[in-house]
DNA sequence: GCAAGGTC
């Protein structure tokens, strides 16, 4: 049998192309977690049997270990020294298992990820999955590729290398660093600003290297416009009258600010009155042509022109690249790999009915290559693909791919040249001029019409002309400050300093719309919000660092060293970590200087929100505060209590927790089948139990979430993972001894225990019961209300979905008889000597019947 | 619930 060959790349769409170059297009495929392409070939002059496939980016992820999830129990400074561990960042894609499988009987191991640190990163994620280096004898090489065409694939293929460790290793570091900054600095100012004010409306306040200097820079734009003072400025507007119609002359010192100053030379000027003609010009100009469009000028062009922000546009850009109208839309680069074929491109473009014709008057007729700009080394310029109609496509993906075409048919153009006219006039001393454009060659502009020079024709002078100046005004103006910074703008500000990635731009942007720092207004423009500006402000008096470019430059610089060897990775990460520790220890000292910018800007609780419900400590009256997130807030204990988010909470009978005497509050989701429910507001603060046996075993903080399928519901009333309380129906009968009103205690579950509000009863219900509500059917004995309880499946032996009717819990004998189930089969075993006239107990007390199982207080 | 980076 012939040897196999793995073959991993990036992406689904590179291991295509590898295989289909390499085969020659004759190669089967099998689907899988990614498409597997399989052909026979020579490696290294042997036949053997390739396999091509891909991950989909990222293996795994970091995160902190379960024991450091919990934001109460963790101390955000404990964080820079936690361990870390990687998981499958798309557990449901089984990439793991997926190379795993594919690996075997696998000899040789050519890794095709993109070539930059990320992609060495890659290679030891796709290495660690498959096994090869555990296993002797097998063989791993690098492909070096720096596009996807057969000549470069061969040429890769004939220059294999090996990983660079050193450059996955910088990766590992900034993955741990970003980690550990962002998640510290993140949760401790959430929990130190959350709830503190009555009209800071933002659930989580995050910190991050790349996502606050964005910040930055929107706010650094509102600081200088609002800190702007306006200025008077003078400036001369001379006209003369030449060829029957007036033109107006620019001044050569533009303006001044100093009104006599002015003055004075408009009476040099007027005393004169005699314009000479210093000086005339005319020279042909260029303006090149574009090279090729890469992810950042593609967001801002269709930020600044066709009104798509930068996370809609990678949207549209993404699904243009899977249908393949365009090559992939993440790319640093600008110029075009030296085989790049333009003309099959072109071809494509033939038959559209806006630029068909030019297109084939470029094929006709000589074609430029594009202005050379710069190979990152990534993916070549993004370029059209297939031909599209606007019908396929739909209007906005329309439009960004006409933009996409304009531009690719613009770089092979001829460049446009115009003749510019200056004739500067002397007078009284001073210099006034005007300028002339006259079109020659429209070249690329007539593809790109939005950046075609506009003509202007001046009358004809000679040198050494004198003319009368009929008159010379004194214009008077005021500076004026900058607009906020366009989206446009904050990407080359964020380009140029190095914030982000193309492929992670439009997330950092995103980021700070969504978590209310930025809002986008007319004109894509990013004006920051009250909390948004705040921070900013707040770093600056405390730590400026933290909201500068550099804080994201110092780290690059830093695992930089790791990549190029001249640095150890765990030391680099030691140091960085260390720096960052002592910047986050300074900030949690100086926090009260920023909440003193956060007093001046929001709202005290106090002075907010409606009263709303008592609360148990002091019995008076609580605020309710409807900003988000929404909570109640004690006046006189000065305590918060948070409350479910998104919809609506009203007081609930007037009843109180039997645990805290809190008054209950029902709240009601939103949307069209909203559940509501009853909660306690002390009950759902509290902090979750640990270490309690449950139904799906010893439960430890952080397990709600892998309870799972099955589970049931979480509550949504408690902290609890495995409470049943949204559950619940109606929580509330009549007590049997007092005929006050049971209520569940909202944190007892698996126990479910149902309190007195009268008497103080407790009585335990079976364990395992989820759903509990009374029936409008009543105690024959007692006349209690009868009430019903619904088991899980998995906590009973029941069959699914049986229910048990349960009598008077006060009346031991009616038990028994009122045992029914919905599919027949009694529950609890017939048994005798029970009967009237037993002990009946209250409370805790367990009683000592002959099965455990009969009595609901012997749970 | 938290970062930034891949990719879909």
């Amino acid at each position: 049998m012939a040897p196999k060959v793995l073959m991993v790349a990036e992406k689904p769409s590179i291991a295509l192309s590898i295989a289909t170059a390499l085969s020659g297009g004759r190669m089967s495929t099998r689907r899988g977690s990614t498409d597997v392409h399989q052909f026979e070939g020579k490696f290294r002059g042997f036949l053997v049997e390739y396999r091509v496939t891909s991950v989909i980016g990222h293996v795994f992820s970091i995160d902190f270990p379960p024991k450091y999830q919990n934001w109460e129990l963790t101390d955000p400074m404990d964080l820079f020294d936690a361990p870390t561990i990687k998981s499958e960042s798309n557990p449901k894609a089984h990439i793991r298992r997926h190379l795993h499988q594919e690996a075997r009987g696998c000899g040789h191991l050519i890794l095709w990820l993109d070539c930059d640190r990320e992609g060495e990163n890659i290679c030891y994620e796709v290495l660690e999955c498959s096994g090869f280096l555990e296993t002797e004898g097998k063989k791993i090489y690098r492909a070096r590729f720096s596009s996807v065409t057969e000549k470069d694939i061969l040429k890769a293929m004939d220059n294999l290398a090996a990983p660079n460790k050193d450059e996955a290793l910088a990766v590992d570091a900034r993955q741990e660093i970003d980690l550990k900054v962002g998640v510290a600095f993140t949760r401790f100012q959430t929990r130190f600003f959350q709830g503190r004010y009555g009209n800071l409306d933002s659930r989580i306040i995050s910190y991050g290297p790349c996502q606050t200097p964005t910040l930055g820079f929107c706010v650094q734009r509102h600081l200088q416009i609002t800190t702007f003072k306006p200025e008077k400025f003078w400036s001369l507007n001379a006209y003369i009258f030449k060829d029957g119609y007036e033109l107006q002359l620019d001044w050569d010192r533009n303006k001044v600010f100093d009104f006599d100053v002015a003055v004075m030379f408009q009476k040099l000027v007027t005393d004169d009155g005699i314009l000479k003609i210093s000086n005339l010009s005319k020279k042909e100009e260029t303006k090149t042509r574009p090279c090729g469009l890469n992810t950042v000028n593609l967001l801002k062009v269709a930020s600044s022109s066709l009104g798509f922000g930068p996370q809609m546009t990678m949207q549209l850009a993404e699904r243009l690249y899977t249908q393949g109208f365009i090559s992939y839309p993440r790319t640093e680069s600008t110029a075009y790999p030296s085989s790049f074929d333009f003309r099959s491109v072109l071809d494509a473009q033939l038959n559209n009915p806006l630029w068909g014709d030019l297109v084939r008057s470029l094929l006709a007729n000589g074609f430029h290559k594009p202005r050379s700009g710069s190979d990152a080394g990534d993916h070549p310029p993004i370029t059209p693909m297939r031909s599209a109609n606007e019908d396929m496509l739909g209007n906005d993906a329309w439009k960004l791919y006409q933009y996409v075409c304009q531009h690719f048919i613009g770089t092979v153009c001829p460049d446009c040249k115009h003749i510019r006219t200056k004739v500067e006039f002397a007078c009284g001393g001073e210099i006034f001029y005007c300028v002339g454009q006259q079109v020659t060659a429209k070249g690329f502009t007539s593809i790109m019409p939005w950046l075609a020079i506009s003509e202007k024709k001046l009358p004809s002078f000679s040198k050494g002309d004198r003319i009368k100046i009929p008159k010379v005004d004194i214009y008077e103006g005021n500076t004026s400050p900058p607009d906020y910074l366009s989206e446009s703008d904050l990407i080359s500000l964020m380009e140029k300093n190095g914030i982000g990635t193309d492929a992670s731009i439009s997330v950092h942007i995103n980021n700070i719309c969504e978590r209310n720092y930025v809002q986008v207004t007319s004109g894509r423009r990013l004006t920051p919000t009250a909390l948004g500006t705040t921070l900013i402000r707040g770093y600056q008096c405390i730590d400026p660092d933290l909201c500068l470019p550099e804080i994201r430059s110092f780290i690059e610089q830093q695992i930089t060293f790791i990549a190029k060897g001249e640095a150890d990775h765990s030391r680099v990460v030691e140091h960085c970590l260390q720096q960052f520790a002592q910047k986050y220890s300074y900030f949690v000292k100086q926090i009260e200087n920023m909440d003193a910018l956060f007093e001046a800007q929001f709202s005290s609780l106090a002075q907010s929100g409606r009263l709303l419900s008592k609360c148990g400590k002091c019995t008076r009256y609580m605020k309710y505060i409807p900003n988000q997130p929404t909570r109640l807030y004690c006046v006189t204990c000065e305590e918060v209590y948070y409350l479910p988010q998104n919809g609506t909470i009203k007081l609930y009978k007037e009843l109180t927790c039997p645990l805290d005497s809190f008054e209950l509050l029902l709240f009601s989701m939103a949307g069209p089948d909203a559940k509501s429910f009853p909660l306690c507001p002390y009950c759902y603060n509290s902090p979750p139990f640990e270490g309690i046996e449950t139904l799906f075993g010893s439960l430890k903080l952080g397990d709600s979430k892998k309870l799972g399928k099955g589970a049931g519901m979480p509550c949504f009333l408690c902290p609890h993972p495995t409470c049943r309380h949204s559950m619940i129906t109606q929580g509330v009968c009549a007590c049997p001894e007092c005929n006050g009103t049971l209520i569940l205690d909202p944190v007892s579950a698996p126990k479910w225990r149902l309190y007195c509000n009268m008497c103080n009863c407790i009585i335990f219900l079976p364990e395992g019961a989820h759903r509990i509500s009374t029936t409008d059917k009543k105690c024959s004995e007692c006349d209690s209300t009868i009430i019903e309880v619904d088991f899980n499946k998995k906590s009973t032996p029941l069959k699914d979905g049986a229910t048990l009717h349960i009598g008077c819990i006060l009346c031991d004998e009616l038990l028994h008889s009122l045992v029914e189930m919905k599919h027949g089969k009694s529950f609890f075993k017939r048994r005798g000597g029970r009967g009237r006239g037993r002990r009946r107990g209250r409370g805790r007390g367990r009683g000592k019947n002959d099965d455990p199982k009969m009595s609901f207080r012997d749970f």
